[in-house]
DNA sequence: TCCATGAGTGCAGTGTAGTGAAACTAATTT
DNA sequence: AAATTAGTTTCACTACACTGCACTCATGGA
């Protein structure tokens, strides 16, 4: 991502926050206490602000940094096909859909996950901030998370943070799948 | 927010990200073009990074700077069973089951849907950046978004921009089962 | 017409983010 | 032992974000 675009996406929502608040440059710059030329080179895209002065603006403005530095970009509708899903074998009648996935805004992926009797799992510990959230199509399971484990039945959902070790365990008799959303920074291996 | 919030949440996040793809710093120095005193400052939460320094850094690491800057609360382990769901009950043989939803920081909701042949349903107009992602367990999906008709099939996916309306049917001779996941990356900017 | 308000520019001065290199730990490894 | 690898600190230096103030240029009333 080019840099450009970052402080041009900062620049837009901060002017965009303040017209919606109808507040003038010197007002934003009282509650901020960043200068108000400042404001008028970052709303301008002309400026390279740094994490402390961006704070302070968002601050005054009621919203999160993340919002500032969030790029919009135009979703479309995308179908995926079964047959064009990437299928990540995990054992014997075990396996692992990758159904679709966005990057951005938020990031989204949504998983069929198969597990035969005795099977068993265990993800990495997601960067902070990650959550699974998951439903129990058939079968029953063991998740493993914080050192304890809770059991889910068929039909049974659960959501939980995924910023440390867990596991999923089939330890009943019947085949185990179910559909599972993962939100936060992904894993991707890239390049 | 303080500022020492924000690059407190920055330092476990570079730090997250790089250790979860076995990252050295130098080779994040090499590929960010950052030095690598400045990462190992970022890593401490020490310095109050440019957004130039933060989109170099997340570009090598493959993120979005909206998730540098991230502040996770991390929420606990819930499982929700089948019993206690919310189930709206919408024809004969259809049904939409909310098996488990977040509201912060991101809303996030999983749901289970089942429509009868013949069957219909119109979503609203959810806000801007509310996205709609699902996979089908059974029949056929129909679904209308833009104006535009999109057949799904068993086991296909499809994700799209909720915030247009939109309509499930079920115009296939089976009934219809898809498990659905609603995000909403943010609240409604106003106050 | 004058005056007020808001947006934007220009500039000197200051603080500090950021670099590059060197050196120091503390685990591995040969 | 010696050599390697990764993390951390220190230091001098440069670049520029940021401030504060004083301007200009609009628009819009009284």
């Amino acid at each position: 991502m080019d840099p450009e675009t970052i402080t041009g996406a900062i620049a837009n929502n901060v002017r965009a926050q303040r017209a919606h608040r109808q507040m003038t440059l010197d007002e934003l710059a009282a509650r901020s206490g960043v200068s108000r030329g400042m404001l008028v080179q970052v709303e301008q895209g002309r400026t390279n602000p740094s994490i402390n002065t961006l704070t302070r603006i968002a601050d005054a403005l009621g919203v999160t940094v993340a919002r500032m530095v969030e790029v919009s970009d135009t979703p479309v509708v995308r179908v995926v096909n079964a047959a064009d899903m990437v299928t990540f074998p995990h054992g014997d009648g075990s396996a692992a859909r990758l159904l679709v996935g966005t990057d951005a805004p938020a990031i989204l992926e949504l998983w069929d996950w198969r597990l035969a009797p005795g099977e068993h799992h265990d993800g990495d510990a997601h960067p902070p901030g990650t959550r699974e959230m998951l439903t129990i199509l058939e079968g029953e399971l063991t998740l493993t998370v914080y050192g304890r484990s809770h059991v889910v039945g068929t039909d049974g959902a659960v959501v939980f943070s995924a910023d440390r070790p867990h596991r999923y365990a089939n330890e009943g008799e019947r085949p185990l799948r179910f559909v599972m959303v993962v939100t936060e920074p992904r894993e991707t291996p890239d390049h």
